[in-house]
DNA sequence: TGTTATT
């Protein structure tokens, strides 16, 4: 199928260097280009030699390095593979009985909330329900969810405006959910012993006579990029893997020297549940299930997921707000639920998803809205982002100040009072 | 053995 998401390359166009110039850069080279700024800004904060000032020469040429060594792939739509990084085949229209509405979202940043889920996708259109699925043992984020829409239009417009996107480390997957069935649960292989020389394509080329192939991957050194002969191929159905491995397991591929192993993946969550529960249990306070042991233990819970998950602690609000209301001050921006950002100098066409793009690759973004003129429905020029941690915000503010976006020059910095309307 | 794919 081919969509009409010409208009999705739009933040792209006029982008950074050449004001004047017509581009047709994808979203996702404008998000790479994006998390370099971040690397960037970084390492000039962590050296101590930067200034939040317009961006230099400097970056801009990092950045064009990377636009044209990048990922290039356009496709925002969601087929039956995933061809390098969220790069897919065009989709397949689906069974008759299949939802338009509801979509599944891969690839959430562990730390992201249910609700930043539903203002991310509430900023498209009317959401009917929205969820963040957890871990039933940990209540840790298993990093994906669903948004069900009122219209299917609007299902269809979150997958051309918000796959792809990326969120802090992340470049999350939105697509349509599949119809939950057991049948469909479990479908996930692992294949190690592959050809070196063996292509993400050549391997769902391979595993495709078994049946539909969800997601593909092959994994590679993380420094030469060289496949690591392992990869994962995900069917539809669980018969589907089955046959494969019946088909595929202790096979030589065409034209390679070495048989593959082919064998069901394991379940990250399963196992780190596991790990975790195991060494809860052999804590010595669950043996005296006292308050204090069990305060003692939900400490340990809270280390052990610290470390088994890597979250990160949160520079917290609530410590200001505590601070602020004892001296009496005001900090810019500061709202008691996180930082926000003014943003001046939108075009009137600005939207929702623009404020994403721009600030969701700096971290944690709870909310975006875009200030409207009540009868024109049109940006009345500015609008505000509202990031969880402080440290975030202001690399976000210092990167994004002075940002040529279009034909304007973007104005960023923490909200202050005088642009607060009680 | 993954950027935790079926609530």
């Amino acid at each position: 199928m081919l969509r009409k998401d010409c208009d999705q390359t739009f933040v792209c166009r006029d982008f950074i260097k050449y004001p004047r110039r017509r581009f047709n850069t994808s979203r996702r080279q404008l998000q790479t280009n994006m998390a370099v700024r971040l690397c960037d800004v970084a390492s000039l904060l962590r050296s101590g030699s930067w200034a939040p000032e317009p961006w230099t020469g400097q970056v801009i040429a990092t950045m064009e390095t990377q636009l044209s060594n990048g990922p290039t792939c356009n496709n925002t739509s969601n087929g039956p593979s995933t061809i390098s990084n969220n790069c897919s085949s065009p989709v397949e229209s689906g069974s008759i009985e299949d939802s338009k509405t509801n979509l599944i979202v891969n690839y959430l940043p562990q730390n992201m909330t249910q609700e930043e889920l539903k203002s991310l996708f509430g900023s498209i259109g009317e959401i009917e329900s929205c969820k963040l699925v957890r871990d039933k043992i940990t209540g840790q984020s298993l990093g994906y969810g669903f948004v069900n829409y009122v219209d299917p239009k609007d299902a269809e417009k979150a997958i051309n405006t918000l796959n792809g996107l990326r969120l802090q480390t992340k470049t999350i997957k939105v697509s349509y959910a599949r119809p939950s069935s057991a049948s469909i649960r479990d479908a996930n292989l692992y294949v190690s012993g592959l050809p070196k020389t063996m292509t993400q394509k050549e391997l769902e080329q391979l595993f495709s006579q078994y049946g539909r192939i969800i997601t593909s991957r092959i994994l590679v050194d993380q420094v030469t990029g060289v496949s690591r002969g392992v990869g994962f191929i995900r069917f539809d159905r669980r018969v589907e893997a089955e046959e494969a491995i019946k088909g595929l397991n202790c096979q030589k591929p065409p034209g390679a020297t070495e048989p593959i192993t082919v064998k069901f993946a394991n379940n990250p969550s399963q196992k780190t549940s596991q790990a975790l529960l195991s060494q809860l249990y052999q804590s010595p306070n669950r043996r005296y299930p006292g308050p204090l042991a069990q305060q003692a233990q939900r400490f340990r819970l809270d280390n052990l997921l610290n470390m088994a998950y890597g979250v990160k602690s949160r520079f917290s609000p609530m410590a200001i707000d505590g601070v602020t209301s004892l001296a009496g001050i005001n900090i810019p921006g500061h709202a008691g639920t996180g930082w926000c950002i003014f943003v001046y100098n939108l075009a009137p066409d600005a939207d929702e998803s623009i404020l994403w793009q721009m600030f969701g690759p700096f971290g944690a973004v709870t909310n975006v809205k875009v200030i409207r003129d009540f009868n024109t429905n049109k940006c009345k020029g500015f609008g505000f982002v509202t990031m969880t941690n402080y440290d975030e915000a202001a690399v976000a503010i210092a990167s994004l100040n002075g940002y040529r976006l279009g034909d304007r020059v973007l104005q960023v910095s923490f909200k202050t009072n005088k642009t607060h309307k009680a």
